[in-house]
DNA sequence: ACGAAATCAAACAGGTCTGTATGGTTAAGC
DNA sequence: GCTTAACCATACAGACCTGTTTGATTTCGT
């Protein structure tokens, strides 16, 4: 038995999403799956048949690891918000510079995300768009995955001295949410650039 | 026989939307009740069958109206995006004064619709998001929308005599996508603010 | 090697989905 | 008043939906 730490599944896979990794169980395959077809054809568009056949797996193992479709939509949420916050700051951390410096790199990172071929925009994003308005279980979801990247941006302001962080906060959230509806609406990833050329600006050029 | 223009209806209805204005005939009582239940609960979730009860019409009705669920879409979107521009044009041609200050006052009115409690958020963007990532039907839809937005923004570049327009076009491309979505997301109106302050300093305090 | 737990395929229950067909009823033009 | 078109309720077809059940089989810890 060896451990392939370098198989190709694990190379070629996008670093910024679960889909296409390596799933060891068949919980993993049916987290795999569903994160593929929810992301790419929508979540009320997919049945949970689809998903256990795509995952190679009984539709009884879906629901003895997921206690219905709602649950498996939250575990895929928040996987997918984790391997994509690991990728993220993971890319962030090789960024040198000031604080300001890192800001703008930000819309680089987004805009290796935009090029990606199977750029499907923010899940958080297109759920809450699909779901009714009262839903605030996904509302939450999303609040706690943008908290992560909130957290971060704050000590960026509080590192430049600034006398508000929580502004900077928001233009960020502007500017980011911004950039990935526009990217995924138009399928042009240089809205990354429009973004950072507006935050660079804003910093003081 | 008195034609009601002063009617409750016209009155109490958000002027930005075709939801709850006077249908004379049963075509348009399922426009109504489409736009209406598509926007708050989805595409995907909401059926024929809950669209024409709504309408109070015969489901054979809608299928001599709409050859299809998916066309009925098209015309939602279609219908309900012209009620959106008319709203918003109506809205900015009232605001007197310098491109700058017309350009800066775009996200005192979208803050007028987010604050809204009927506010749902972009048609077009949650049904891009809401679609598989190849429906190329839905991204045209939504660019033909924008564009007629973005023509104006366009013309007011021109008026400043800025040399490349479309940059401007493309910046507030990111802060109008980025403030619906922040708003919708965190049902917070004041995004609107802080796209504003954006393009207020780019346009030069 | 043995027993427990996990997983499997398949069928089932009870709805709901889109789209069509049928035949009766209303409304409007001439 | 008659004709024609629009609209109505209802039922149907065939597929798909979520979730459960059954009982056989495989995996795994010990």
């Amino acid at each position: 038995m060896t451990i392939e730490l370098n198989s190709d599944a694990f190379e070629t896979a996008p670093a910024w999403t679960c889909i296409g990794r390596k799933a060891a169980n068949p919980k993993d395959r049916v987290l795999n799956a569903a994160t593929e077809l929810f992301c790419h054809h929508g979540f009320a568009a997919t049945g949970v048949d689809t998903i256990a056949s795509r995952a190679g797996t009984a539709k009884s193992t879906l629901y003895a690891h997921f206690k219905s479709k709602e649950k498996l939509i939250d575990a895929v949420l928040e996987r997918e918000g984790k391997a994509w916050r690991d990728w993220f700051f993971g890319r962030l951390g090789k960024i040198k510079g000031t604080p300001k410096d890192k800001l703008c790199a930000v819309f680089d990172i987004l805009a290796e995300w935009f090029s990606d071929p199977e750029f499907y925009g923010c899940p958080f994003i297109n759920a809450i768009g699909e779901a009714t308005s009262e839903n605030e279980t996904l509302r939450n979801a999303a609040k706690v995955h943008k908290s992560h990247v909130n957290l971060w941006i704050q000590a960026q302001a509080m590192e430049l001295g600034m006398e508000r962080p929580d502004d900077l906060v928001r233009e960020m959230t502007v500017l980011v949410d911004g950039a990935i509806v526009a990217a995924q609406v138009s399928r042009d990833s240089d809205f990354a650039q429009v973004a950072k050329s507006l935050i660079a600006r804003r910093l003081g050029d």
